[in-house]
Formats: structure tokens, C-alpha cells, sequence
DNA sequence: CCCCTAAGTATCTTTTTGTATACTATACCA
DNA sequence: TGGTATAGTATACAAAAAGATACTTAGGGG
């Protein structure tokens, strides 16, 4: 497809990556496979439990994640990524990669501020 | 560097493009070079004067755009992407792609629904 | 009986984003 | 003398995202 700022679908990817903790999440699903909820919650002290719904209800709304509940008491539910999730895989790498830039550059301005 | 969820430099760049306007003045200034307030202005019907005004500025002070003002009424001011604004493209790149495939798959869907 | 756990809901408040509208400066043109 | 154009700022307001806190459910252990 063109890539033409008219035909913008960029947004589409940033519309199911942004949120506070989305990219957090997909990355350990990617990379640790299958979590429970309460696992996720101890991974990112600071998000309210809400919160932590919220995302992956939106992640699994758009197909990314998939949701499996064991009907056990107390709950028990697993969360990992589907087929469709994993091909965010080439985004969230060209965005880490940027970012992994970007670190060492920041580090680098605040070093010419110090000097100066 | 490590591409661990602990050390989530996707945020870095996620930070960057999200804003409603980001990607698509982004997409301009690259595919089409500098160009005036004005002119963004124009491509971007719906988009208020201060919403403009607002991710020209937080894009700059990232250093991924440069303006430049002429010192002429009425006045002009012209914006261009820096060298390391550039360097973002393979992101937008990775994040169009992906929205492409995407955007089929929604159609797809869409089909499956219909015919079912 | 009461408390613990896991995975939530339900409310309420705060913060962040975005929209709408009006106003400014100043050279040039008629 | 008054209108036009450009690139804004100021102010008020609406909507969306995020955060804080309390409540729920039901079985198992003491």
C-alpha cells in the first residue's frame, strides 16, 4: 500500500499501542509468554488493578492478547499474545531500537549541558 | 542494548508520536519536505490553529522538526524534519506497514460478519 | 465464623488532551 | 482608511485517560 500522508495508517498501529502501560505488556507476553493477571500486576508496581483490566481488556478487544479463565477459586486467568499480536513484533522492535537511540542521545545533551 | 520489558524504551518513541496530529505531520514533512504553517494548515482540515501550534512545538523541543522564522509581515515560518527526526523513519515505516495489513484484516472481518 | 486469595467492578477525583472562539501585530494593497 | 494575510496567543470549555479507594465473589484453612 502507497505510504501517503492521506493514507495514514500509522495511526492504526498507534492507536493499539498507546496507553501508560500497553508496550510494558506486550513486551512481557512477548517475551515471557503466558502470564496470569496477578503476575503482569507484580511486574509493574504503580498501575491500579483498573487500570491493568483496562489495557488488556482493549489489547484483547483488538485481537492482540488472548484472555483463557479457569473456572477455580480463587479466579485464575492467563493472558498471552495471539498470532495477530506477535506480528506487532517488527513495530515494537523498530521502536525499541529508536528508543535505545534516543536513551544514549539524551545522556549525551544532558552531558553537554553539564560541560558547558 | 537489552530489549527487556524492565528497560522499555518503546515509550521513548511511542512518547514522540502520539498525539492526534503527530504521525501525519510527520508523514508530510518527510515524503514532502519543509513547509509553511500555512500549508500544514491546509492538509490538515479539523485541525485547530493552537493544536498545530502545540505539536509543531512539543516535535521541536524533541528536536525532531526545526523552524525557522523569517523576520517578514505578513509573517512566515517554515518547518522541516532535523536529522534526527529522520531517523524515525524507520518506525513510521514498521508502524505503516503494519496498519496496512492491518487495515485489510478489519476489512475481512468486516466480511466475515456480513456473510454470516 | 472469619479471613485470605485472585481477578475483577463501581465510583469518584484529577490530569491530560483536544475543541471553539476571539484577539493580536503589521506590512501591503486598493 | 479599512480590509487582507500569516502565525500565532489567550481564554474557556468538553472529553478522554489515568489514578485512588472501596467493594465483590466463593472456596479453603484455621
Amino acid at each position: 500500500m502507497e505510504k501517503t500522508p492521506e493514507n495514514c495508517q500509522v495511526e492504526d498501529a498507534l492507536g493499539i499501542l498507546v496507553g501508560k502501560w500497553k508496550p510494558v505488556i506486550l513486551l512481557y507476553l512477548l517475551q515471557e509468554g503466558t502470564k496470569r493477571f496477578s503476575e503482569l500486576k507484580r511486574k509493574m508496581p504503580g498501575i491500579t488493578q483498573k487500570m491493568l483490566t483496562k489495557q488488556l481488556r482493549e489489547l484483547e478487544d483488538e485481537d492482540i492478547i488472548q484472555r483463557v479463565v479457569y473456572a477455580q477459586v480463587p479466579p485464575k486467568v492467563e493472558y498471552s499474545m495471539t498470532d495477530y499480536g506477535r506480528s506487532l513484533e517488527p513495530v515494537l522492535d523498530a521502536m525499541h531500537d529508536w528508543g535505545a537511540k534516543h536513551t544514549v542521545r539524551k545522556v549525551l545533551k544532558a552531558d553537554q549541558v553539564k560541560s558547558s
